[in-house]
DNA sequence: GGATTTTTTCAGCTTTATTTCAGAATCATA
DNA sequence: TATGATTCTGAAATAAAGCTGAAAAAATCC
């Protein structure tokens, strides 16, 4: 995730930066609204932080000069300027969020977060050893190999992967996956834990489904890999 | 534009009904939490603004359980509560934005503007691939070529290409362009993906629409072009 | 009012998912 | 190790999901 810092108090921009570099962003500045506005219009970036005050161009203006340029990078605004009429303008100039100093970081880490929530389609993923399943794509996947489940494998692999080391009774399963009403039997868990592990062994994971003996299944961390 | 306001102070949630359906949006209302969790899931508004103290689930729940279903409706938490922590809690609960009590209208819209801005509202040609879509004139267009969509069809790509790689549900397709009392079926939309595909092969797109069992369509950038 | 376009309906077809079943393999223990 | 219960597996049958072309119905445009 890259963000860009535009603000011209020096010594604010660098501790921005290297706050947010702590947390893992990869971090550029820039100390006036013209520089700003060059390097934010490349589009490479992920999230703009930008002051209001600032010489040559001001947050506003640079605001609504990177918007006209039809980028669409999320902008945080940052400035002591808290009048209503100053959020107004600065989300009415294209920010997407306005903060006023003095801010805490929490409260920063929570916005950029927010911000940047909304713009890489969040994937919400499990995993259990080298292995992961996509809950929004339904994909399970192990470095560079993946396989789709279909949406049965899919209710029992995240069951299993929800209860960890805890063994699931068949009874369960079906309960949870096949409903209470359904007339489904104990030999559909065991197709499709079938299923589940012929797919697991496909994509080469650490990862297998152990049974055990009138208890259930549950997952296993294979040792070698 | 449909938004939903959860709010438990009737007198509020009215007032706010009326002033934004002033400003040509659709308004519909919930009075608690849950009925709020309820609605806000069938995915079919375009913002979500709720209060956080409200009886049976409060808006920090409710934000959570809306996120948990993969709903990503924007969220704009509106609220009494102003210290830091809860400023944060809101944010990281799966908030968009997060305005405190007393709120000025003026504030509000440009918060809401701001939020439907991200959702891809106020542009006028949305693109993918090497494709083209003209949101004044419905055109879709690839280099020379270009072709006009109905208005359902045009719905339908605008939708697809609103939410990128992220899969739509054909009962979600279905909500958003036909409505929830519609009485369209699912081959409805099987049939307009159908026409769109004919019009992306026609205009030699790059594009094409992927069904994926179970989950519903997502567009795709194919590689060769 | 007739022509054109858009939307809906429907039936048949292909593909993929799920269920069923029978027999093989495995296990626990008497 | 023999036995009965449990678990595994491959193949076949059935069901569900998705696609498509053609035609009917509705809406829109001269």
């Amino acid at each position: 995730m890259k963000i860009l810092v535009i603000e011209d108090e020096k010594l604010l921009a660098d501790s921005l930066k290297t706050m947010l570099e702590a947390k893992g962003f990869e971090v550029e500045t820039a100390y006036d609204g013209e520089t700003g506005a060059e390097y934010a219009e490349l589009g490479i970036y992920d999230l703009l932080i930008m002051d209001v005050m600032m010489p040559k161009l001001n947050g506003y203006q640079l605001a609504r000069e990177v918007r006209a340029k039809r980028c669409a990078t999320p902008i945080l605004m940052l400035t002591a300027k808290s009048g209503l009429m100053d959020r107004v303008e600065g989300l009415n100039a294209g920010a997407d969020y306005y903060l006023t100093k003095p801010f805490d970081a929490r409260e920063l880490l929570a916005c950029i977060n927010a911000l940047l929530r909304r713009q890489g389609a969040q994937v919400d993923v499990m995993s259990c050893g080298n292995t992961d399943l996509d809950l929004n794509s339904s994909t399970l996947s192990c470095g560079e190999h993946s396989v789709r489940l279909s949406s049965r494998e899919f209710d029992v692999m995240r069951l299993l992967m929800n209860s960890g080391a805890q063994n699931l009774s068949k009874e369960v399963i079906l309960s949870r996956v096949w409903g209470l009403e359904s007339n489904a039997v104990e030999n559909h868990v065991e197709v499709y834990v079938g299923f589940l592990r012929k797919k697991l062994r496909a994509i080469g994971s650490n990862v297998s489904i152990k049974a055990v003996r009138a208890l259930g299944y549950h997952l296993e961390v294979g040792e070698s890999c």
